[in-house]
RNA sequence: GCGCCUGUAGCUCAGCUGGAUAGAGCAACGGACUUCUAAUCCGUAGGUCGCAGGUUCGAGUCCUGCCAGGCGUACCA
């Protein structure tokens, strides 16, 4: 609709230009928005102001110029204005809009996609959390954001991998090994002194007692270090295993599952730190290495190899994302915990040295999340083992609720995320308010089935007529943005704004819904009214698929 | 100190990269179920967009300076 009315600006300021009305015949973009106010009509335009200076003339003078020289639009456009300093206000005719319907079921679930991928190679990374404990809250929020991110790039045309990296090498794990040893120790009897820098909670206990299952009391006579490095081992793999487990559950899959430690095996690291050497982009101080990270703008720089040889996580850090590039993705995405956000300068320092425009190189940072009972906050101490799991939320408020409020604010701000609020099955707890439009047209669908009125998949001309009514274009209007909904939420990376207008949607629908009966006695209005509640349906469907939340036929 | 994020209705938050008279939900008050699902709807009320300047036809939105809150600022991961 917007293009249509661009095209027909365009046409009218040659017209003006040719006709010498209009001196210049440079314009500039046209933008066209939609107005909040309802008496500014259904589109408006600042063409005229924004070229005022360009053709010295008075923007409302312009305005008048070009609505005089509109043309072929009697059918689209009911009524022009010239309001305020010079916008042109469009009234679309009411019989217009219907037509825009045909373009929802014709386009099915791929309604609302724009390829602006065109096919390019990106790679989001989410989640990464350490193997050392199970996902909490706050990896959920990561998880939602970062597969909403990747499924709607990926519906708009990028060809888009999901990636986990897993810190699976390094002294964490080496204090998870120790962590569960010295359980496992305890178990056998053994008198140990379990330090506080361990790691305190109760799966650890868990899987100590697995630990014994699976190698019995093997390990007791092992070296100390073979030891640890078989209980680091062993309690990672299972680990890992229930992160991927928790992720299935929370409806996250990866394509990759990138470990860390293969870098070093591989070599990657010390040949990515040889080629700094070999440019110069590293020099040691202190007996250490250090990287020139402030030639790119970082504060200070940073240390790639300590005094005692042994290499820092940055190294490690810099090698992966060098190595995700030569993967061929064009842009590479990493969904971050915010409290990293000083970790975006050495990283994209990094990669600017080895030749690769940083820009390419994007992180989203997800702020944290507050979790609350009834209002009052829960004890959140990793150290002390006391977390609520992302697996505990979704078994007590359902996959859809935990990824739909993980959405619905902008990942920049903090997230109160209330248990009692998200069990609520009322107007509090906004995904089933989304949902409810889905089943309650499926239930209208399924009574539709069993009448008289016809086949309902098909635009009837004559039905279409029927959608006059100021709720119908009301409704048709909200369908008519989802497209653009969809190409600003993959151009920001926001799945929030797909969360809100679904909220928006869902509002029209209920509020049509107890204006409008649907299926009434005549035929030709119900298959008009159908129509449109089907495409309300494909619309709300497609945007909690993308962000991974299910549409219900009942609730 | 420096860096990043945030400040919009009593509460929780949107605001389409500069548009016209500021938008929802919750909470408050008053209404609507013999109907396709009341997990819904309709109405009333609620504002110095943190403060002060600046940019221009026009600022919640951009720039500068303050104020407040959160996070970060390791040869930790």
């Amino acid at each position: 609709m917007k293009d249509r009315i661009r095209y027909l600006l365009a046409d009218a300021a040659r017209k003006a230009h040719q006709a010498g009305a209009l001196p210049s015949d440079v314009f500039p973009g046209i933008e066209i928005e939609e107005p909040k106010i309802e008496a500014h009509g259904d589109y408006a335009t600042n063409f005229a102001m924004v070229m005022a200076k360009n053709q010295k003339m008075a923007p409302r003078r312009i305005a008048e110029i070009l609505t005089a020289h509109l043309d072929g639009a009697e059918d689209l456009i009911a009524e022009t204005a010239i309001a305020g300093p010079g916008f042109i206000n469009f009234h679309i005719q009411p019989a217009a809009w219907a037509p825009l319907l045909k373009a929802i079921p014709a386009a099915g679930e791929r309604f609302g996609a724009a390829d602006i991928g065109q096919g390019r190679k990106v790679q989001v990374e989410f989640v990464s959390s350490n193997p050392t404990g199970p996902l909490h809250v706050g990896h959920g929020r990561g998880a939602a954001v970062g597969d909403a991110v990747a499924n709607i790039l990926a519906f708009c045309g990028y060809d888009v991998q999901r990636e986990y990296y897993i810190n699976d090498s390094g002294r964490q794990i080496r204090t998870l090994g120790l962590s569960v040893l010295l359980r496992y120790k305890a178990l056998l009897g053994q008198a140990v002194d379990f330090p506080e820098d361990c790691y305190q909670g109760a799966y650890i206990r868990e899987l100590a007692r697995e630990l014994h299952d699976r190698h019995g009391e093997t390990l007791l006579a092992q070296e100390e270090e073979a030891a640890l490095m078989s209980s680091a081992r062993f309690a990672a793999e299972k680990i890992i295993a229930g992160i991927r487990q928790d992720l299935i559950d929370f409806g996250v899959t990866f394509d990759q599952w990138f470990s860390e430690q293969s870098l070093y095996d591989s070599g990657r690291v010390a040949a990515c730190i040889q080629s700094f050497r070999d440019t110069g982009q590293v020099y040691e101080k202190d007996g250490a290495l250090w990287f020139k990270t402030t030639a790119c703008g970082d504060e200070k720089d940073r240390v790639v190899v300590r005094g005692d040889g042994r290499t820092t996580y940055f190294a490690s850090d810099i090698a992966y994302h060098q190595e995700k590039f030569e993967r061929g993705f064009e842009r590479v995405i990493d969904v971050w915990g915010a409290d990293h956000h000083g970790y975006i300068p050495r990283i994209k320092a990094s990669v600017a040295s080895a030749g690769i425009d940083p820009d390419r190189f994007e992180v989203i940072l997800v702020q944290l999340v507050n979790l609350l009972r009834g209002g009052a906050p829960v004890a959140m101490s990793t150290r002390a083992g006391e977390f609520v799991t992302l697996q505990d939320v979704v078994n007590e408020v359902g996959r859809d609720a935990a990824r739909f409020i993980f959405l619905t604010r902008h990942y920049a701000n903090p997230l109160d995320f209330d248990l009692e609020v998200a069990k609520q099955k009322s107007n509090d707890n906004p995904v089933y308010y989304v949902q409810y439009v889905h089943a309650r047209i499926a239930s209208i669908r399924r009574k539709a089935a069993n009448m008289p009125a016809g086949p309902v998949d098909d635009a009837d001309p004559a039905g279409l007529a029927c959608l006059d009514t100021p709720e119908d274009v009301a409704l048709i209007k909200h369908l008519v943005r989802y497209p653009a909904v969809v190409t600003a939420a993959a151009r920001q990376m926001e799945p929030h704004r797909i969360t809100f207008y679904l909220m928006n949607l869902a509002g029209a629908f209920h509020s049509y819904y107890n204006k409008q009966r649907v299926l009434v006695d005549d035929p030709v209005t119900s298959h008009g009214r159908l129509y449109l509640v089907t495409a309300v349906q494909t619309v709300i469907r497609n945007g909690l698929t993308l962000l991974g939340v299910s549409a219900p036929e009942r609730m």
